[in-house]
Formats: C-alpha cells, sequence, structure tokens
DNA sequence: CGGGAGCTTGAGGGAAGTCAACCGGGGTGG
DNA sequence: CCACCCCGGTTGACTTCCCTCAAGCTCCCG
C-alpha cells in the first residue's frame, strides 16, 4: 500500500500529495470527491490486520458499528434460509464497501464472508455519517449504493429468468468488466471461487456448476488454470451471458479517472 | 389518499401545516426529514396527470432527467433478457421512487410500467441534486436507495434458493409489511397482481404461478376475491416463506411516524 | 500416510417449464 | 343489444433442466 510517488506520471501533483489506501478505489472512483474530501476521508479511516480467508468479517443479524471497505482480496455478502440454503447476494472486490446500509441500519441483515484473504479499512459509522456534510462525499456514498443496486438487479435477472450458462457467462463478464481487464478478447485474472461459492452466488448446486463449467470449457468460453480463470472469447461471452455493460457505469469510472489522472 | 387533517389527532400542528401530495409516502417516513426540508422537497415537485394501467413509465435504455414518485397506484421495475423473458426487480408501491438511479445515471437500465391507474410526482434531476445540499434530504435518498437494495436482496434469496410457494409465500408477507397493514392475521389488500406479473416478481411461468396460488389456497394460506387477496394466517404463512420482516426497516419508520404524528 | 477440501462422474428423481386447450367475463364495435 | 374478441385464469400431458444421492478422484498439508 506504501506507493512512492516516482511510479506515476508527472501529472495532478496537488491531487498526489497523499497517498492513502483508498487510493484508486471505487470510493474515490466515480469523480465526485474534491482533493479536500479525499483527505478528511483518508484521516478517518483505519486500515486493519489482513482477514484469513474463508472467515467471517460480520454475521448475519450482527450489530456493526462502521463501514468496511474492502481495499484488497475478495468477499461476499450473503443470506441463508432457515433450512440453511445460502444465496451470496453481492461479491466484494476491493474498492467495495462491504456494508454500505450500516450507514443507515443498526443491524446487518446478512453475513459477509473472505474468500480470500483481505484487507479492509474502516470507517466508523458516525464518523461517516459526518463526513456526509461533504456533498461530494454524500454523493459518492448514494452512487455507490445505487450501483450495487444496478447489480443486483441484473443478478435477478440471472436468478429469475437465465439457464445455468448464461448466469455463469454473465457473472464473469461482469468480473471483468469490474475488475478492469481489458474489453478485449483474452481476458484473464485470478478467479479465487471455489464451485461451491459459485454455485451459492448463481443459484446452483455444485455439481450443476461443475458441469455447466465444463461446458463452457468445450466451448473454448473459458480455461482455468490454478485458480486462474481466462476468457478467450469475451464477444461471444457476452452473447451468450446476455451481458451489456452499461449498467455497471463503469464509463464515468473511466472518465473520473482520466479526469483525475489525465491517464489510462 | 385524500386525506382529511380531522382524522389526524391535535398534535405538532406545525408539522400540518401544508399538505403535500408527499404526506404520508415513504419519502418522508424514514423521519430524516426537517420540517423546512419537507418544504423544500415539495416546493421541488410538480404533480402528474394519471398514467393508465398497464402503461410505459419509461422505456429501457432511456434517458430520464427526472425523478419520478409513485404517489398512488401500482407499477414495477423491470429488466428483460435478450429473449424477452423478462424478470421484474421491484414492485413500486406509493411513496416508493420509481429510479431513484437516475439521481446519478443518465441512462435506465430498466423499464418501469405500470400494473393500476398511477399517480406520480417529478421531481428534476438538478433540482433533485441541488436539494440533496441539506442533509436530512441526502440521507433519506441513501435510505431509500438501502431499503431497495435490501428487498433486491431478499428476492435474489427467493429466486436463487427457495421454491415457488416459498418464494410466493415470502413476497407477500413483504407486501403486507410495505403496504402497512396490520400486523394481525386476516390481513386483507388490494391486490392488483396478474398472475403473469407474479411469475415475472418471482421467476416462475404464469402457469406454475397459477398451481402454486392453488396449493395456497387449499392450505388455508390465502383467498382471493374480486383483486383482493386475504392472508388468513399471516403467521404460517411468514413459516412457509421464511419471512423475517426486519430487513424492511419498517420499525424506524414507525419510530418516525410515532415521533411526528404522535400516533400509531 | 491419513484426512479433508475441492473437483468430477454417474444414475435417478422431481420441481418447474412447455405446449395446447378451454373457460369466463368484460369491453367494444357492428 | 348482441356477437365477438381478448385478456386472464385454469387444466392436462409431456418434457427438461437442474437437484439429490452416492461415489471416487486429486491435490495439498499436517
Amino acid at each position: 500500500m506504501e506507493q512512492s510517488v516516482h511510479h506515476i506520471p508527472f501529472v495532478s501533483r496537488t491531487a498526489l500529495r497523499f497517498s492513502s489506501p483508498l487510493q484508486g478505489t471505487r470510493l474515490f472512483d466515480p469523480g465526485l470527491l474534491s482533493h479536500e474530501e479525499k483527505c478528511a476521508l483518508d484521516g478517518a479511516i483505519t486500515l486493519k490486520e489482513p482477514i484469513k480467508p474463508h472467515s467471517y468479517l460480520a454475521r448475519e443479524e450482527q450489530r456493526v458499528d462502521a463501514l468496511h471497505i474492502v481495499t484488497d482480496g475478495w468477499a461476499f455478502r450473503y443470506a441463508t434460509t432457515k433450512e440453511g440454503r445460502r444465496q451470496i447476494s453481492a461479491l466484494l472486490l476491493p474498492g467495495d464497501i462491504a456494508n454500505l446500509d450500516s450507514l443507515m441500519f443498526d443491524e446487518l441483515d446478512y453475513g459477509i464472508r473472505t474468500i480470500t484473504e483481505t484487507t479492509i479499512v474502516s470507517l466508523p459509522k458516525e464518523r461517516a455519517l459526518a463526513l456526509a456534510r461533504h456533498p461530494g462525499i454524500a454523493r459518492t456514498f448514494t452512487w455507490l449504493g445505487l450501483v450495487d443496486n444496478a447489480i443486483l438487479s441484473r443478478w435477478a435477472l440471472s436468478l429469475g429468468r437465465k439457464s445455468a450458462i448464461e448466469r455463469f457467462a454473465h457473472l464473469l463478464c461482469e468480473l471483468s468488466v469490474r475488475l478492469g481487464v481489458g474489453d478485449g478478447n483474452d481476458s484473464c485474472f485470478a478467479f479465487p471461487l471455489t464451485q461451491e461459492v459459485l454455485g451459492d452466488a448463481l443459484g446452483l448446486t455444485t455439481i450443476h456448476v461443475n458441469r455447466t463449467m465444463q461446458q463452457l470449457r468445450s466451448e473454448g468460453l473459458i480455461a482455468t488454470d490454478n485458480r486462474t480463470i481466462i476468457l478467450p472469447n469475451l464477444v461471444r461471452l457476452r452473447e451468450v451471458g446476455g451481458f451489456d455493460p452499461h449498467y455497471l457505469h463503469a464509463a464515468s469510472r473511466e472518465r473520473a479517472l482520466q479526469a483525475v489522472w489525465g491517464i489510462r
């Protein structure tokens, strides 16, 4: 996280005056924050010890008094039926806020678990609410909540109306965009999801996930190797999944990055 | 919706000084708004002509430059697959904002249709953003977005991990709470959803919705009569649906109502 | 070397989908 | 004013996608 200034091209010096664990996360991404607001945010957070893989960041019904922002690693939100069937409602990637709703609600109505080792920074609820008096920060929270919502709406479309292979393809397309791996074919990224976790995200059994993966492999749409996934034909994968990246509103994110850094 | 002042006990007269179409809607509910903020909101909205049943309030991909708040009637948000399979991602009841995300995004990534005749008020995006400088209004928007999110997460659990009858039961429980019909058994409310719309909300075919309704009827969990539904055994219905009202955060709404009106 | 986590395979079953009718009622146009 | 039509609901027969159950396999790690 300690990043040295000389790795970054000479632009926009003032914006670089500090180096925050939040640098480059989605919290800063939408481009809604002034330099002052970024500093204020940065001053309010505390960096936590890394959290082990497969451990609980929070349990269902738990009282949580701080926002947790993932800065590294993968995690997920989930809910379970009384019989113990689990549905993942969000995959949390670096930059995501794990529990934005804690801003307004006292108790979680879901649980949070890590997938890989995960580092988070936390922002006490009270300070977050105070910071939300900065219009840019308030708008950033709102923006993040709305994107969460857009993603979840697509998941609902997948869960309710798509076949296993379509759901899987759609999820992979979503992840490739959210992770910011290039649009070109032959996308490739670390993929720490077990088939069990995939099943719980896609509303399928692990066994059916396995068979669906085989189908995708045999059609040349994915290749996996040691927790890495390759998408050799993103165009066709998007067709299969019925994926249109528009809903992720990554464009505004790109635009913001460009405006702030003059790069990328 | 036509509420006359003399139905309301003599309390908190100042809070009643104006009568807004927003009165009693979820926009005012969380209790986050000062009297001044309510006035500001009220001054920014315009009441629209009632919209016919089964008509489009907005299409997918459409540019929308105002928030639309449902004040009467039922509507829904939906998305479709390329083959035309439709999934409803939200049922919009009086008080709901149909397109909160228009606050931040230019184009919808869903469509909005009415179910019954619907009246809406609209709030131009620019004015909404300006109003969001009031902390209470900003927090109200955030609150509404977060509740939307909580509801959608439960829908994902239903769609991914519950049987037809469980999904149906859960939806009915959710609606009974959101509509504010009493907790007691023998809840009863107008129910304008066709089996087709229900199917699109629950991720089922109309035919299977029909059979599921028959099952619920035969088990004495619902009774229908001319677009009205009766839930004769809400306790068992909640058991069947695995429903816990906590996630709707209606409590804070009740608390707010109590604080403002001293009633209910 | 044993054990567990994650992956793979096969056989059989079941919940929900598909296809194809039919019904009943309310609106409408001839 | 009646006939017609269309929408929404209902029913039956058949299909299918995905689930369940039950193993066995392959790593990796202690």
